[in-house]
DNA sequence: TCCTGTGTGTCAGAACATTGACATAAACGA
DNA sequence: TCGTTTATGTCAATGTTCTGACACACAGGA
């Protein structure tokens, strides 16, 4: 059987629709990567440092949507592969910027392949329009949900 | 030479808005949640039970996109904590249908209340056409990104 | 000058979720 | 009848992430 047992309500909100979507890109980005030796949240550091070489671990942290302490030890991994270098001592600050290694560039690369195709996927139902409304959409969703989370 | 991102440009990618979406609403209910004494995934467990009287351990891993693993610690915890009970021995099958308690069903009106109120937030710059649509784009992602699920 | 706030890196511990595996139970077809 | 498939609950081990806490580095104003 693959009904699957969701309620009434459910199907109406907005919220459950938004983590089920989430967990499905996942499960499909998952999926995808494993065949590279890469899970999400390393993919997401890679991918973050590939457009903005030299993010600090606190930065990567916040665009990967951890915690720096989650983002520190997966550095460390990415560092002990060789897909990333850090600067043993910091230059200014206490920031250690992080930096992609030529295997890392290679890794990314083949990474955002079968990235994009999982992405294809999911919009494959959606013309141009309906993309760029979605974004909008989503976009309002954050804004509003930001407006008073702070702190 | 002219900087071409090697990756996905994250600003214009659906996946990452769809991700940062799914963390801020997940930041959001954690807050809310949090003066209850309930996590978000205890608190989707609850919701299934209230609309879903009976659901087996199995049906609510689905209902909230966990492992039946980590589902059943979750569900021993709402037992222990008086929240849910589930018969000793199967009745048929190997199901073991869960059920609210009073005190559940009490906990259950009361986080409903809180989230509600953060789903309000998220779409509170979104006419009620704009809602209709983007559950309309949000499922028609779904069904693309488990089009070509594998099971 | 001091010192308060913000941002950062790091450590330790606990909480959480996952993978992998096994045995059981019902449904289905050969 | 038997065997296969599918689904379930459970156990063990592992990996991941978070919370809480501390120390350091800069910027700003009192």
């Amino acid at each position: 059987m693959d009904r699957v047992p969701a309620g009434i309500d459910l199907d109406s909100s907005l919220g459950y629709l938004l983590k089920q979507a989430a967990s499905a890109l996942r499960s499909s980005m998952d999926a995808a990567l494993r065949p590279l030796g890469l899970t999400v949240p390393q993919y997401a550091c890679l991918e973050l440092l590939a457009q903005r070489s030299g993010l600090s671990n606190s930065e990567l942290a916040r665009g990967a949507f951890v915690t720096r302490q989650s983002m520190n030890v997966l550095l460390q991994g990415l560092e002990r592969d060789g897909l990333v270098t850090r600067p043993a001592e910091p230059v200014a600050g206490r920031a250690l910027p992080a930096q992609l290694t030529p295997l890392g560039r290679e890794r990314i690369a083949e990474a955002s392949v079968v990235v994009r195709a999982v992405e294809a996927r999911m919009s494959a139902r959606l013309d141009a329009d309906q993309e760029v409304r979605l974004r909008e959409l989503l976009g309002a969703c954050v804004a509003g949900l930001e407006a008073s989370a702070s702190h």
